[in-house]
DNA sequence: TGACTAACGGTCATATACTGACCAAAGTTC
DNA sequence: GAACTTTGGTCAGTATATGACCGTTAGTCA
């Protein structure tokens, strides 16, 4: 049925038309300014279209969130199959997050909106499912790092994973947070680099280090 | 306005997918086989949309003529531009013209029906009209190369251009009717070639020998 | 040769998709 | 605190598309 396939196409393409002209006004002038009416003009769509393919406002903003991260963990999954330390890997991993988000400033303001504000954000289910899952899958794959320190025998196995890794995902985002807005402008991405670089190296001599306590 | 825009493009691109569908049809099987509903299923539309576009399947056919024979009118236009005979130009342009009907068959078919059915083909009045404007550009052009041979001192200023013209077109098109459809397959290209050369070649011989008459 | 059937060009009642005026809520101004 | 403005979201009206249906034509059969 070419005519159902057609219009499954259009539907597609009409989605994705307003995905690109939310993003490219977003990146631009942030949520709050820019308004569903000038999304739909740069659609060139009416604003009663707009709703026929997203239920509001905030979903347009958090799909954005969801295009792009699917590179995101496709990168980082090319990364744990080159063999390294797991310090490295963990590292590394750190960086190319740091690096999603500075190549694009206002996805990290999403997944800061969505995790500050999710019941305001009126989502629906599926949505909100599938951010927590996008975000789990980010903090499963530090989980797999530690793993494998502990696995190579460059950890402990007392380690905590779960703790580690919200601690380790925690901090990125707290650190980021701290830079990515504030301070000067050409020495942001530095900042952030260096802050998570000693972070993270006192975390892994804290992991290193046998608990007296125990 | 990007939004009458687009549903301006949106309008131009279904029309121009309808005719690439039945172009493709009417090129594989020929006018009657063809169905509409065909036409639309190609076309991934249904049939009550390709009358949204076209008011009757005539219509489409000749479209399509009307489409391609523009690329062949802006050829012509290259052709008067090189320096050369009249008698030359006179067989080059002939010689475009067949290769034109010979690169797809179809377009003559479509072209001599419209000469043979024109009052049955059921074509809105502003279609007829550009039809017949399309085909008198052709017989102009071959006006224009008697002109010029005539203005070069190449044939006598006796002529009479309107017959000459008129017949030159009607011989290019009786000698392709003969063999476009017909004949063994592999020599029909040879034939009419060969027919058109020696018929333009008698024709010019006949200008240029004084009418003892007169 | 007339009755019947199948096929198809073209039509139009209905379905689907889209639009932008309108409403309610929130924020701003005086 | 009232009046005003802005904007997210809604929905009655409009635009576009669909495919069942009708009328006509061509072919078949007795």
């Amino acid at each position: 049925m070419g005519l159902e396939e057609r219009r499954r196409r259009e539907r597609e393409n009409r989605k994705n038309a307003i995905l690109k002209a939310a993003r490219r006004l977003f990146f631009e002038k942030g949520f709050k300014p820019v308004t569903v009416e000038s999304i739909a003009r740069k659609a060139e769509l009416s604003k009663g279209s707009i709703y026929l393919y997203y239920n509001s406002k905030e979903e347009i903003y958090t799909q954005i969130l969801l295009n792009d991260i699917d590179k995101f963990h496709n990168h980082i999954a090319a990364l744990l199959q080159t063999p390294s330390s797991a310090s490295e890997a963990l590292v590394r991993l750190a960086n190319i997050y740091v690096d999603f988000f500075l190549n694009e400033r206002e996805l990290f303001r999403i997944l800061m909106t969505f995790m500050l504000h999710t019941t305001d954000m009126n989502l629906p289910d599926d949505l909100n499912t599938h951010i927590i899952k996008t975000t789990n899958k980010t903090i499963d794959i530090i989980e797999q790092v530690f793993k494998y320190g502990i696995e190579r025998g460059e950890f402990p196995a007392t380690i905590n994973l779960r703790q580690s890794r919200n601690a380790i995902w925690g901090m990125l985002n707290g650190i980021i947070s701290l830079h990515l807005f504030t301070g000067i402008e050409t020495k942001r991405a530095e900042a952030i680099r260096s802050t998570i670089k000693a972070g993270l190296d006192t975390y892994i001599r804290g992991i290193l280090t046998p608990n007296p306590g125990l």
